[in-house]
DNA sequence: TAAAGTAGTTCATTTTATAAACCAAATTTA
DNA sequence: TAAATTTGGTTTATAAAATGAACTACTTTA
């Protein structure tokens, strides 16, 4: 059988941003937003998901003078991602009877 | 960068039903709803979804007297569903550097 | 000090996902 | 043989999600 996929991660915005999270570990707003592609507004709404599912970690500061947002990913969302990663293999591997 | 991904296919559901259709090529409703766990109605507007899109083709006959919908994996659903897997690819591998 | 830029958030709209309710025909039961 | 049940789905109502436009707040530049 097809195992459950995690509705949050089942999301191109959301996979991109914990991918790239996945290897960097730490990453500010516009950084996520320039390797995902996403439009702002779109990005802080997929970000407040996946701090809510306490898959990554914000923290709200200042460079220059100028609003910084963190994002860091946490060990649940490195668990999550990795559990979906395995978890989607069952849709991909030659599976009936 | 994070390739595009196929929304019709980043649906646990819809891929399921890929997936399945992948390997046997052509499977009936109720077959489709058992291996994907489904409920007839979520099955019966994925279905058309994906016919829709053209990535299967359904017949809809009799067997026994009762009506049989018959979906088949079109050539273009088979390319679709392997794209989805290889743009999937890029969210998997360490990729900033 | 007005205009433009930075870094985001909120909101309004459209699109989806989903199960409950429904339908038509066949079959079983009483 | 009429009523109830089963089969094989479809339609619909509702809630949830995705998204960009509009907005906020502050800073820098002209």
């Amino acid at each position: 059988m097809y195992e459950d996929l995690d509705n949050l991660l089942l999301s191109q915005l959301r996979l991109a941003a914990m991918s790239y999270l996945m290897v960097v570990k730490e990453a500010d707003f516009n950084t996520l937003k320039e390797q995902t592609g996403a439009t702002s507004g779109n990005l802080s709404v997929q970000i407040n998901k996946l701090q809510e599912a306490g898959y990554i970690q914000v923290e709200k500061t200042y460079r220059n003078n100028y609003p910084l947002t963190l994002c860091q990913i946490t060990p649940a969302g490195i668990e999550a991602f990795e559990a979906f990663y395995l978890r989607l293999q069952t849709y991909f591997k030659e599976k009936p009877e």
